[in-house]
DNA sequence: ATAATAATGTTCAAATATGTTGTTTGATTG
DNA sequence: CAATCAAACAACATATTTGAACATTATTAT
């Protein structure tokens, strides 16, 4: 692995988990702490980053003049789960009932989907909960349980009983990692088992997970790539796999 | 949690309730007070913060942003509400896990516990779900169901198959309708059947019903006055209304 | 292949974050 | 206003992290 995606991985769960430990990272690339103190320093540099005693965090305020790239960069990162979004969301058909994950893209998902109500969503995510209470008027149920603060999202056995009793015509949820070999995996061991319930509730799941995701592979496994039947991502991403992964007969949609 | 990142939590602290205590941060994050008083003096250097013999307040010269406008104005507003929430917040013992109903009363409660850590809320209110997702930081449960959107609340047999499964030290709701001889009465007749299931689920309930709310009857009656241990009222109220509740041997406290 | 360059690893004294203790300072109340 | 008690502080203790300097390994160019 080159410094460089380290770099990107490392920017990237900074921006997602908003704090990181040198002595994780440096256990997690099977490097010296002091390469990763290396890499947050350059991340530093260019105003990606805030560095701490012990690790870093996201980056405090917005860039100064010199550095505006990482302004676009964020704002491209944005309009590509937007695009992402709007794209599932045109998927979805009059009298549907959709299931929607947690995260970001689904979130925006949850926002262009406010003017329908001819639709049920089933939810696990907080935000989607309140964008949808707000702004919408169809049903919603949403899947109780515990709740898991960094990612809004409700887990845990509660949640399991509910969607035990659910069956619905499209499962949509972000994802961690996708693996042609290693298949779906995601962060949090403790809401493994949910996750896996909400596969269970349709045949035709739908899996957003943009560029930086796919050929990616997290701690827990939760399914194979069959139990998806359509990757969402976005442009730039790495083709071979999109290759690998289209030959196991998943659909793979690129943004 | 980096001592970046909980100064940061704690001006927004600042900004947002106007002054914090030491202890209570210091509990809040787990750190010593020695700790605390650090990192206000930190924020103090910055010119962010002033503190003050126990504490710290906003600083004088941040100018008052919208938001703190409107916290002070809704804190005015609802003075009762707050008062009757402080009251209730306080006989919240460390270790209790409580149910917190929906309402405003019950969200003004939430955000009177996010300081607590030693607690367990089960909820199945949106707003105090969010409260608690993001300015506390103690295990909260949350109950799934049918999304009532005017109320920011769910119900529903999702909701209920969950509540059978849970048992709380103290259950804490609001009322539509608190009457000496018509019980516990509310207006939403779909959701009559969850309501009953959460004052089943302890013996130790406290009902908080401001004074338009005594010797009022809604359309749903959920459970005798019975079922309640305790109505905490607003000054001001019917004290004949009082007289014939407490000689049921309900408690009623007027705050 | 060999030299040159870049990336990473290692070591250790200095720096940092936090806790602890004993003393001082400030607020409160009879 | 003195007594009292909680809070603040200074000073020290401790465990952890850092970064400079140098060593080693990988990569690229000649």
């Amino acid at each position: 692995m080159y410094k460089e995606e380290r770099q990107k991985i490392i920017l990237d769960l900074v921006d997602k988990t908003r704090n990181v430990k040198v002595s994780d990272l440096a256990e997690k690339f099977k490097v010296s702490e002091m390469t990763i103190r290396r890499d947050l320093d350059v991340l530093e540099n260019e105003g990606l980053v805030q560095k701490t005693y012990g690790g870093a965090i996201a980056a405090a305020n917005l860039p100064l003049n010199n550095e505006v790239h990482m302004y676009d960069r964020m704002k491209l990162l944005a309009t590509e789960k937007q695009h992402m979004a709007n794209h599932i969301a045109r998927m979805i058909t009059p009298g549907e009932m959709i299931f929607l994950g947690s995260g970001t893209t689904t979130t925006f998902i949850a926002k262009a989907l406010t003017f329908r109500s001819d639709i049920t969503v089933v939810t696990n995510a907080l935000t989607v909960m309140e964008e949808l209470a707000t702004n919408a008027d169809m049903t919603v149920i949403g899947i109780g349980g515990f709740l898991r603060r960094n990612e809004y999202s409700f887990y845990g056995h509660f949640a399991d009983s509910i969607l035990n009793d659910l069956r619905v015509d499209r499962v949509i949820m972000g994802m961690r990692g996708v693996h042609p070999d290693h298949g779906l995996t995601s962060d949090f061991p403790q809401e493994m088992q949910t996750d896996r319930r909400i596969l269970q509730t349709s045949n035709n799941v739908i899996i957003a997970a943009d560029r930086t995701k796919i050929g990616y592979i997290a701690t827990s496994v939760l399914a194979p790539l069959s139990a998806a039947k359509m990757i969402v991502t976005t442009a730039g991403v790495n083709e071979t796999y999109i290759q690998r992964i289209r030959d196991k007969g998943i659909q793979v949609e690129i943004v």
